[in-house]
DNA sequence: CTCTTATCGGTAACCGGTGTCACTATTATG
DNA sequence: CATAATAGTGACACCGGTTACCGATAAGAG
């Protein structure tokens, strides 16, 4: 027993009357044990409260048990959506997670991320959109040696290193059913230029009405940054334009947040005189009047069987069930949408 | 050079032509050393890229650098901004963070977290309310040897082991504004029982009424359990008063944007025909419309100060800076609210 | 010029686990 | 019956750092 009044290894050895070795053999379940010995040694590890060193683990077997999260989403639900997800995936292992937000549009963000992971030595990191759609990132994370799996909106490259989500068909559904309610005006609040998401979301909504063969002018699209404020300024874009759009697609909620707010402003109805779409589902979704039609992105789930990739065939071997690399989002309805008054084209 | 391509001690002790110790004490900073050979050692460490190996150090130093953020709080603004302030406190440091959501209200929960100390041996946890709250939990990390402060929104013990907001006497402060204004029907949305915050800003609540010579009948105030929901159905009940109340306070953001959801749904106008004000400053705050008249908490700073405390004394013994264990929070005076309408009572 | 002392650096043990290999007892094979 | 294969266990080195202790060297004192 030690002054720090753990009990080790040594004194289970001791008092069991065993070899290290075979104490070690214990927690680690082999096989080749006979019944009274392993029962012994339980007995005792039990009777001391003993618990493995997972520092000396660590070192020992040359890998650590911690997963980095890293991030630099600025949507503070997503993040814990993703963190709860990782969490549920690492619930009865022996790994811990880390998080680390990265600091978007830092010019060291590379720079702070190397550091991060060369002093740390994690086991793997799970990478979250938008950073995770950066492949000098993915780059970095192979010449590291270090294993990760980017979630995404898009499969990017092999399933092993993905988890993604079919947004450009999901959106494309969601502006179908804006169609079918009978808009033809319809605007599009765009995400930011280099996210990935943004892109498949722009081509969703513009695959749907290609396919209605209705014209996208370009003064129906204004570009957002995922924030409540970038919904606001783009939809009084929009908004400004004669004829004014019946309903508008926004790339993610929290910019419809704040389309309904700029609607509103201009004495519009929700969804009278205005149709509105979001995406993500986050709580917001549900919380602002009326609540709003939105595409639910099942990023907790992505980052569930992000986390078992990453870990798949370490813990046991025997966990080697293939995680799916691909998630379906859908659309939720609620009372944003409306059919337009004005029917006439 | 080992097969892992990571330089260790014994390289750089190698090449450098000094033992493993001389190694040592350059990475810390050890004042007996020439300054020849710290410059000699200095030079390989940086030509091989050399990092010291933690999992090597928290063994050899029989502690790690593991701090954990311990946290049953459902607002995802909340723990975000708390993470990111201990971040704040941890940048530069050799500390990560470690993020462990516990399941309020499970009967294991006091397990559970017993279990996460005891394996993981962290260097010590920072706890979020409302589980910042619990005695038990306080106690259980101290019988286990582990450091820890609480956040909380009333000082609970020594300054020690907690960082506090003085949410009592903001609450007054918000609601003597209402008083200011006129109103003299004011409703409360109380918190979850069993949470500190919950019960300091309803004291700062009656504080108020009391000092003005307002009668707080049992109709005006309902519980709610800081979502969005509770504060709808909160709002439902206290709208059912007649009189009605002329002003609000929410406990929280979250509740008040349930309110104002509430209060829409009856036709009321905000502020004309209902004031409310809610507590946390959160994103939701600025972004529901009416923007949110609130008090700001400054939740972010006191856990970066809790963080700090928490390794205070130990990186250098320079840290020794007191941190405040206090905090003020402020009222922030934004669109929701007004003089009532009907000013005789 | 010798003796003390401060400074600097090395050796060995240790932190608490795991891998390798050798060894013994038992069982299967030729 | 000899030999080989196999199960069960232990001895020992090792992971990559740290501390304890001790020796060597150089500077200052007598």
């Amino acid at each position: 027993m030690q002054k720090t009044g753990q009990p080790t290894i040594n004194d289970v050895a001791r008092i069991a009357g065993v070899s290290k070795k075979t104490v070690s053999r214990v927690i680690n379940r082999s096989p080749l044990l006979n019944d009274d010995t392993r029962k012994r040694v339980e007995d005792v590890i039990g009777e001391l409260g003993y618990i493995p060193n997972p520092q000396a683990r660590a070192l020992a077997l040359r890998r650590n048990f911690l997963i980095g999260l890293v991030h630099d989403n600025p949507n503070a639900q997503t993040v814990l959506n993703v963190q709860q997800g990782m969490l549920e995936a690492l619930q009865g292992t022996e790994f811990e997670m880390v998080v680390r937000p990265l600091d978007r549009g830092s010019a060291t963000m590379l720079d702070d991320l190397r550091h991060f992971l060369e002093r740390q030595r994690l086991f793997g990191v799970l990478l979250m959109p938008p950073v995770s759609e950066n492949d000098s990132v993915a780059k970095l994370c192979d010449s590291i040696g270090c294993r990760y799996v980017r979630m995404g909106s898009a499969v990017i490259d092999d399933t092993e290193h993905m988890v993604a989500s079919n947004d450009r068909e999901a959106v494309r559904i969601a502006t179908e059913y804006l169609i079918e309610q009978g808009h033809r005006r319809i605007g599009l609040v765009a995400g930011p230029h280099g996210f990935r998401s943004a892109r498949e979301r722009r081509l969703g909504f513009e695959d749907a009405l290609a396919a209605a063969g209705i014209a996208l002018p370009r003064s129906m699209i204004a570009d957002g940054n995922y924030t409540f404020e970038s919904g606001l300024v783009a939809a009084e874009r929009l908004l400004d334009v004669m004829p004014r759009p019946t309903a508008i697609f926004s790339s993610n909620d929290e910019m419809a947040a704040g389309i309904i707010h700029a609607a509103r402003q201009r004495g519009l109805d929700i969804p009278r005189d205005l149709s509105i779409i979001g995406f993500d589902d986050t709580p917001i979704a549900a919380h602002v009047w009326p609540p709003l039609t939105t595409v639910r992105w099942p990023i907790a789930s992505m980052a569930r069987s992000a986390a078992l990739k990453l870990i798949a065939g370490v813990d046991d071997g025997s966990d080697l069930v293939e995680e799916p690399s691909l998630f379906l989002s859908t659309l939720i309805r609620r009372a944003s949408v409306s059919p337009p008054i004005d029917v006439e084209t």
